[in-house]
RNA sequence: GGUCGGGUAGCUCAGUUGGAUAGAGCAACAGCCUUCUAAGCUGUGGGUCCUGGGUUCGAAUCCCAGCCCGAUCACCA
């Protein structure tokens, strides 16, 4: 912000002038003054003591006296222990608001057709289950960072790595063939996404089965599950995929539309999206050829058996897998083929990938196989970790049925908000659509909002039984206040009230209303800082704050009903920015507001 | 065992390149709607910032050692 820097020259000049010594502005530590002392801005007097050679009372007392004679945006200062509290002059303040009023892009850089381009790879799902909770914060925390890169100046290619093909998608199919009697979604009225679930679980239960029936004729775990018809008949339908049997390949592409479909629908209710969308089917060959080729160069070498490996011991790792003794692909190699594909199709300039964080060493060690392949972006490669989604009594499970569904979860939170709403009496006098709508940007703002404002990198719990939070820290709080501000500005425009574009500077203000001036002005350097340190949580934090702030105010001051005409203007532009910042921050985090609520 | 994360109020979480008396929300209790939306605001209680050393004017934050929890180290993806 302009007033930091204008006030941190002041000082270095200063400290030249009452000492006669260099100072760097990095050594000038100036921060926002805590809430509980007066001032706007404090600046921290202990690394300058060694300049002074004076007490840090005094030391602070001077630097103090010569920045209000000297610098006119500096009104006053007060002096506690070894802080100089600096108060910023009122006109400042309200001219800094005018800029942020006539700023329409608040400070952020918008991208152009030369800004480096990332691309983000997130969702990534197996085409054999509906999506859960775990993918929903992935694709959540996908979205935002998209967003946060994009208002960060960066060019964004979102996308999609569809794991379409292996022994998992073979055993839903089979069950479907074996016990499904032709059913499809239509004649099920069930997504195609939980039909196919539902009947990989009906495979995982057929063939457990049968393995316990093999178990109890003295056969290991692995033995019995090699031997078991049904794992015989899966692996063989993978084989004629392959192969490329022509009613495998058909049922497969089937089936998968039906996922597909599914997939769909929950992706525009949770309104994340993608640019592009890659299917292992169409990447695992191209993975293969390249390991051949790094085989063929000494990069990798080959075993007795024909599986081809990487040794990475000398870059404190282990040995790695890339192709089975029977020449097919692992994950690894996928990867390896994926990456090929992207770099073909876009000039990236960097790789992000949106990951959990089990899947921490698998990433450390692509990273170190594309930098060894050739690729430059290799080394570059950037995995966005994150935690899991826990449950009260520890991981999801599927088969003890503790998932918890996506398209579940998005009905019972935008069921909550229209139980909620209506005891509220909030969708009175509206329409249908307009109440509905409403009730969904809530219930889904406070799912959101709910996983967004937790640190990525750190594992979360989730307790099904107590229903997210409409109070308090949470998204619909934030929207509450936005609707409000929207309210007052309607109100006030149904008065023919006409919203300034620049403020007279000569009005007074209260030290809150300083206070929330000041907090707008830092949304840019908050955007910056959530992107170079790839976190939606310093957005939503800061939004948090923000809004808090303005219930105070609102609650303790009238904007309409307040008799100086220029105070209310004042009032009401600062309303209308804050609102402006709220629905800016939020977009950054996929959230939408609400005109009322 | 190796590697990588994490440990802050009863619970869920913030805490800027080290800075003032460590903050919010939930839950509990007590207040505030004739005035712009009470999904709000105000107040009370609640802490060995995992432990022990170190660095310094100053450490939740940095360094070292240890404890606890999680992930991972597959011819699964």
């Amino acid at each position: 912000m302009i007033i930091e820097q204008q006030i941190t020259t002041a000082i270095i000049n200063g400290i030249k002038c009452l000492y006669d010594a260099d100072v760097t502005a990095a050594q000038v530590q100036l921060q926002k003054t805590k809430k509980e002392f007066k001032g706007h801005l404090t600046l921290v007097v202990f690394p300058f003591l060694r300049i002074s050679k004076k007490s840090p009372e005094l030391t602070a007392q001077e630097i103090g006296d010569y920045l209000v004679k000297n610098e006119p945006s500096v009104a006053s200062f007060n002096v506690i222990k070894g802080f100089l509290n600096i108060t910023v002059a009122c006109q400042c303040w309200i001219e800094l608001l005018n800029g942020i009023n006539a700023d329409s892009h608040y400070g952020i850089v918008e991208p152009t057709d030369d800004s480096p381009l990332v691309m983000v790879e997130y969702s990534s799902p197996n085409t054999n289950k509906p999506l859960h909770l775990g993918h929903v914060r992935n694709n959540l925390l996908g979205y935002s960072l998209s967003e946060i890169l994009k208002a960060n100046g960066y060019r964004v290619v979102k996308t999609n790595i569809v794991n379409d093909r292996g022994i998992h998608i073979c055993k839903s199919m089979l069950a479907w063939q074996k016990w499904g009697n032709g059913i499809t979604p239509e004649t099920a009225g069930k997504k195609g996404d939980h039909l196919i679930g539902d009947f990989y679980v009906l495979f995982s239960n057929k063939l457990k089965e049968e393995t316990t029936a093999l178990e109890a004729k003295g056969l290991s775990k692995e033995e019995a599950e090699a031997q078991s018809p049904l794992m015989q008949e899966a692996r063989e339908m993978l084989r004629k995929w392959e192969a490329g049997d022509k009613d495998v390949r058909a049922l497969w592409e089937r089936m998968n539309n039906w996922v597909y479909a599914g997939f769909d629908e929950t992706y525009k209710r949770l309104g994340v999206n993608f640019d592009k969308i890659y299917y292992e089917s169409e990447t695992y060959l191209e993975g293969k050829k390249k390991v051949l080729e790094g085989l063929k160069s000494g990069i990798f070498y080959q075993r007795e058996d024909g599986s081809v490996w990487a040794d990475l011991r000398k870059e404190g790792l282990d040995e790695k897998l890339l192709l089975r003794s029977d020449g097919t692909s692992v994950y690894m190699t996928q990867d390896i083929g994926t990456a090929k594909l992207r770099f073909d199709d876009y000039p990236i300039n960097k790789m992000i990938y949106v990951v959990g964080n089990e899947q921490n060493y698998h990433f450390q060690v692509l990273s170190i196989l594309l930098d060894k392949l050739g690729f430059e972006f290799g080394k570059g490669l950037v995995h966005f970790s994150y935690g899991m989604v826990e449950l009260p009594e520890g991981k999801m499970k599927s088969r003890e049925g503790t998932v918890v569904d996506a398209d579940d979860l998005m009905d019972e939170m935008i069921n909550t908000a229209r139980e909620i709403s209506k005891e509220l009496g909030k969708l009175d006098g509206l329409s249908a659509g307009e109440a509905e709508n409403i009730v969904r940007m809530v219930g889904l703002g406070s799912l959101k909002y709910f996983i967004l404002k937790v640190d990525p990198r750190k594992n979360m719990t989730f307790n099904p039984k107590e229903s997210i939070d409409f109070n308090g820290n949470t998204g619909s709080f934030i929207q509450y206040t936005y609707a409000r501000i929207q309210s007052v500005l309607r109100k006030a425009a149904e008065l023919g009230i006409v919203l300034p574009e620049v403020l007279p500077t000569g009005i007074t203000i209260s030290e809150k209303e300083e206070n929330l001036i000041q907090m707008l002005a830092d949304y840019s350097a908050i955007v910056k800082e959530a992107g170079d340190s790839y976190s939606p949580a310093c957005i939503a934090n800061y939004v948090y704050d923000l809004v808090k702030e303005y219930n105070q105010f609102y609650h303790d001051y009238s904007i309409l009903h307040e008799q100086n005409e220029e105070l209310k203007q004042f009032r009401l532009l600062l309303s209308a920015n804050v609102g402006r910042i709220i629905k800016s921050g939020m977009s950054l985090l996929g959230i939408e507001v609400p005109e009322r609520m």
